[in-house]
Formats: C-alpha cells, structure tokens, sequence
DNA sequence: CGCATTTCTTGTCATTTGACAAGGGGTACT
DNA sequence: AGTACCCCTTGTCAAATGACAAGAAATGCG
C-alpha cells in the first residue's frame, strides 16, 4: 500500500505542502481490518488517529435499550476518529465497525502530538479536520430537522453511493434516523 | 462588567491555570447587544470569537423556502461561534440573533491566532473547546434519532431552563425539529 | 391609549412513521 | 443437504406529526 492518498490528504486544505506531507505521511503506520472487525470497545480510550485508505467503516453507540445506532459512516480518504475520547483521553462513547476489509493508516495519541508541538503546519490542519467535522455534522443536524427521511436518504444516495452499496439497511436506516421498515419502504419508492 | 466568568470559563478545562487566564483574559475587549440585535448579516466573515458573559443568543439560518431554523442556543458562559467561518476565513452560513440584551468578551481572528502561537495552552484550551462542540452536537445528533420530540423537549428543559423561559416558542421548536403547533401540544402536555 | 403585529393555542384532517409480525431469500457452517 | 441465522420486504394498525386555518392573548409602537 502506497502512501499517496493520505499526502493528497495532508494537502487538501492547501496548509501543508508537498514536502511536508510526504514526511509527516512517513510517520503513520498501515492498519489492516478484516471485514466486520470491531475496533474500541465500550470503555476503551481511542489511541489512534485513524486515516482510511481502503474500505468503509461505521460508527455506532449502543442506546438505552441495548440497540446500535449508527452515527457515522467513514468513506476513504476521511479520519476516522472519536474526537473527545482520542483528545480528552476518555473511554469512547463509539466503537468502530468494518463494514469492508480496511486499509488505513494511523498515528497514536502521543505522535500526534509529538508533531503538532513539532510542526504548526501540521497543528493548523489538524483543527481544520475538526473544524470541517464539525461543519459536516452541523450540516447534518439540519437536514435532520428540515429534510424529510426519503430526501436524507437520497442525498446519502447521492453523496455517499459506497455506503448504500456496502452498509446493510439497517444500519443506513438507523444513521437516517428511521426505522429498517420504512427505509425499506422508501427504498421500494412507495 | 468584570472578567470574572471569562477567566472562570478559561481554567475550566484545566489546561490554563490563574495566572494566565488572567492574563488572556485581559486580551478580550467588552462586546455589548441590544435585545433583538442580528450580528452577522448572511454573507459577512465571522471574526469575533465571542464568549457570552450575560444574556442568551441563538444562531440561525435561513432554509431554501426561506423559513428561519434556530440552529443553537447560547447561554452564558459559552462561547458563540460559526468556527466554520471564523476559521476558515469564509462567508458565514449562520446568523447571530440576541434573544435577550447580552454582553460578552470577544477576540478578533488576529487576536486569536496571535494567542494561538504565543500560549500553546490557549492553543489547547481552543482545541478542548472545538473538540466539545462537537461532541456536544454529536449528543444532539443522537437524541434526534433516538428520542421523540417531547423527550427532546423535556431534556431541553432541564438542561437549558433559560432557553425556555427567554426563547419565543417557535425558536424552540424550529431547533427541536418539530413544528411550533406540534411544541405547543407538547407543552400543554396533551 | 388604540392599533398592528407577533405569539401561542387549538381544531380538523391528511400524511408519515413506528410497532409488531410473518415470510421469502440468501449465506455460512456443519 | 440441512439448518440456523441474517437481511430485507410487506401487511396491518396505531401513534406522532405536519399542514392549514382561526382565534385568543400578549407585545410593541405611534
């Protein structure tokens, strides 16, 4: 596995130059998941800053009553990451599903840090992932408030074809905010 | 107006001790609101990073039909921010509507970023503070999945009791995601 | 004060969605 | 091949919510 798509990543915000991402990109280590692998169980504090090179994978919490509910799916070429427990060093609140066998790559806690005290062009882009994660979830909260659950579906078919290709529906349908029966329904067109 | 919530605000995370809240705190120059003042007319550039000392904002956006949907509610002693905006340099998607008179302490995107390289505690207070943004959204991204309008309604009581009592309902109900009928039959406990 | 505007409530009805259950079809594993 | 398990669909009915409209109550303003 080349390291090309995680330094076309570092450059994306126009922070970090060439030579800079190819020697920061030297410093994360390849992760592989199987498919259907589990990463962070309740409980356990995130120690990876996770890039996805290859495959799909979900986020999801356990509710009151005991059922999953996806928050988030992770396409390739986005991190991966349980912000506040990886920051704050508290146990996650998410785990991480393999959707698909994962390639990544991923930096712990400590070499992060490591380089955003060593390089400021490095620091800025970090906070410009959290201010980009932040804006797309923003983004979201209001398609949930204003969208009904067919037109949040079909911008996810839209935006994010991967998932509905790969994500079983129930999983689409819990991240939507429906229930599986009436994703189904919408999905037949009803 | 004293600085005294803004340097409690700074030590809250236990990242900035007294001494240097104090003295960051005295870099923040007094903002006042009138009740009903619109700061950030849609199109503008953020660059106040604003802490509420006393009143209470709501950010709002405009959808594609043109109604109003209240994005967030600030109270006091929190910071309002479109970090999209304010750090990215670019045009502001949100508004900023006073409910109340309110006064806050701000610092300008220079100020800021100054701050940011002089003091990498402030540098990390920041993070801490976008790093719980975003956790708290991700909560509220899960509770309008999971919970149905009245439980939302009710965790908003308990959790932001001043919302209730200075926000006119249809803000309410336009940021729960429910319609102002619907949020008024809730509330008579129908 | 009086008028206009906004805010909130309430009624009626249609639509969306959920809850629950049954069943078909695929897949994995023995 | 058989069996157990998922995954998805579909039926039925109830509950939640939206759309629309009317009117009461509160507020702002000249």
């Amino acid at each position: 596995m080349t390291r090309e798509k995680l330094t076309d990543f570092l450059q994306r915000a126009d922070i970090i130059n060439a030579k800079q991402a190819a020697e920061i990109a030297n410093l994360f280590s390849p992760i592989q998941l199987r498919k259907n692998e589990v990463l962070l169980p309740a409980g356990q504090v995130s120690d990876a800053y996770l890039f996805l090179d290859r495959g799909l994978l979900r986020a999801f919490v356990h509710d009151a009553e005991g059922n999953e509910v996806t928050t988030r799916f992770y396409a390739s070429g986005h991190v991966a990451l349980d912000a506040s427990s990886f920051f704050n060093r508290t146990p996650a609140q998410q785990q991480l599903h393999a959707l698909t066998a994962c390639q990544g790559w991923a930096l712990s806690y400590q070499q992060l840090n490591a380089l955003f005290h060593a390089r400021p062009e490095f620091r800025e882009f970090g906070r410009s992932v959290l201010v980009r994660a932040l804006a797309t979830l923003q983004e979201r909260m209001l398609d949930q408030i204003r969208e009904t659950a067919r037109t949040r579906y079909e911008k996810l078919l839209t935006t994010s074809p991967e998932v509905i290709q790969y994500a079983p529906l129930k999983h689409i349908a819990s991240y939507l905010g429906v229930t599986d029966s009436s994703l189904s329904r919408i999905r037949s067109n009803a």
